[in-house]
RNA sequence: GCCGGGGUGCCCUAGCCAGGAAGGGGGCUGGCCUGGAGAGCCAGUGGCCCACUGGGCCGCGAGGGUUCAAAUCCCUCCCCCGGCGCCA
């Protein structure tokens, strides 16, 4: 049993280069990777012969003569000595190459198309009828070259989210939530508080109807295992720690869902394994300063529902393609046009092979912003926390999948601008209608400014 | 939070007081047997290293310590069960 990454440094060195080539980091890497690891099988080899010596030596101790005993413990005690180096050696070793391959990243697929960062991102395809403001046909037409989109041209200009919202709608309030919070928090009134909760339904019953096991999970998880679900840079900047405590507020559900099978080992029948996660996400955004600073589109804090799949290593890459369509459906019926965009390597987290993401049309802004990813990050978290296939005795580690189902503020965000009508009603989208019906106060069709906000 | 009892391989369990190669049962997988199944019998069923018909090392919740030698003794931490306290 092996890691794919491990297996490669050992028996092909160059596919890992290739891949971090692809990626744009160094491969110095991998020949350090490689010493190190020949070092400490030689040191172990020597080690194990060392105390098998010793253990000998100690086996025959209850046995001998007093005089004779004298001589074995004196013997074995200058053996424990060498163990004891040894080991010491062994341990630097490992440690030191471990230290490398924690920090090596998935290999990436062939299909991922290769660049250093976003901009080499490549769409794969468009749905929906896009409304474009006259002002932004030039970047709708950048946005979209190379493919032929269907588009509404619209001689008035839609709100953007965070003006819809906070003063049109008067229904949001960032500016309350900084003086409490600090930027990047929100409060949110009525119609929305009304419409979140029916997006999360709405998306926790299309993924269960697909046979995904819902789940609660914990909110908070121990570093041990953060550093097994995720690389050290998404760690540093996204994750909040509760001071005093060895526990970090999850950055998405995706992060205990997988924590919750460390160290298990499944039948082949047992996969492949769905869930469907529903949590609040918290995440620092440090590095993001003067990046979406309006509105609920970039915040340290939201719900979100996250499709999760544990499966077999040759159904993996089928899996990655229906996780993304499931999010697809989720968008169609809510009438919200996107496009689905490949992200280049040097844009891919450590974890993933590969990554979809679904970029949602923004009229106001004239782009496609992102509001789901879809990774598969292959044997890279179940390596990490010892998540294990059995297939009659031969084990292999699962491959395991995450993608966004929907995350509600940035879905109320594309919500407010493509479903804006020129006076300023935003219409609901009719699949969440039942979803709404029940409840009295809730909105059922519209979405109508209100004089004034609540706290005033 | 306090007191007590626990954590042993995929599951259950013995071993711990009194330190000296982790034993038994169940399940699963393979083999023998059978017309077939069952029973019975045999083997395998954690990780790693070297050699590739084999051998060795580590592993008893985690990490340290004592010792020639630790599942066993000592310390710290985690988790589970019971009782008390607190509590939506």
């Amino acid at each position: 049993m092996s890691w794919s990454v491990l297996e490669a440094l050992r028996t092909n060195p160059d596919v890992l280069k290739e891949s971090l080539k692809k990626r744009y980091l160094p491969t110095d890497l991998v020949d350090k990777a490689l010493e190190l690891d020949a070092k400490w099988r030689e040191a172990v080899t020597e080690l194990n012969r060392l105390r098998e010596r010793r253990n000998e030596i100690n086996r025959a101790i209850p046995r001998a003569s007093p005089d004779e005993r004298q001589e074995l413990i004196k013997r074995s005690k200058e053996l424990g000595a060498k163990v004891k180096e040894l080991e010491d050696l062994v341990k630097k070793l490992s440690e030191e190459r471990d230290a490398i391959l924690m920090s090596l990243p998935s290999i990436v697929h062939e299909s991922v198309p290769e660049g250093p960062d976003d901009t080499y991102n490549v769409p794969v395809r468009f749905w929906g009828v896009p409304r474009v403001p006259k002002s932004k046909l030039e970047r709708f037409k950048e946005e979209t070259s190379g493919f032929d989109v269907e588009y509404q041209l619209v001689d008035w200009e839609p709100k953007g989210h965070a003006d819809e919202l906070e003063l049109v709608l008067k229904q949001g309030d960032t500016l309350k939530a900084a003086q409490v919070s600090g930027s990047r928090f929100f409060y949110l009134f009525k119609d929305i508080v009304w419409l979140e909760q029916a997006l999360i339904m709405f998306a926790l019953d299309h993924i269960t109807k697909k046979g995904f096991i819902p789940v609660l999970p914990p909110y908070m998880m121990r570093e041990q295992y953060y550093l097994g679900v995720t690389d050290l840079e998404t760690f540093k900047d996204s994750i909040y720690k509760v001071e005093g405590e060895d526990l970090y507020l999850i950055a998405t559900s995706e992060h205990p869902l997988i924590a919750m099978h460390a160290g298990d080992t499944f039948t082949e029948d047992e996969l492949p394994r769905l869930y469907v996660g529903v949590s609040p996400c918290f995440r620092k955004e440090a590095g993001t300063h003067g990046k979406d600073t309006k509105g609920i589109f970039r915040v340290h804090q939201f719900t979100k529902v996250e499709q999760i799949v544990y499966s077999k290593p040759e159904e993996s890459w089928e899996w990655h393609e229906r996780l993304i369509r499931n999010a697809e459906e989720i968008y169609q019926q809510l009438e919200i046009p996107y496009r689905i965009v490949n992200i280049a390597a040097g844009d891919l987290g450590a974890c993933a092979a590969k990554k979809y993401d679904l970029e949602a049309w923004f009229p106001a802004q004239g782009r496609y912003r992102e509001l789901v990813s879809c990774s598969n990050c292959v044997d890279w978290q179940s390596y990490r926390l010892r998540i294990k296939l059995d297939r009659k005795g031969r084990r292999e580690f699962v491959h395991t999948l995450n993608s966004t189902a929907l995350a509600t503020t940035r879905t109320i965000c594309a919500i407010l601008e493509n479903h804006q009508r020129e006076d300023g009603v935003v219409e609901i989208p009719k699949v969440l209608r039942r979803y709404l019906e029940p409840f009295e106060a809730a909105p059922k069709e519209v979405i109508e400014p209100i004089k004034k906000l609540l706290k005033e």
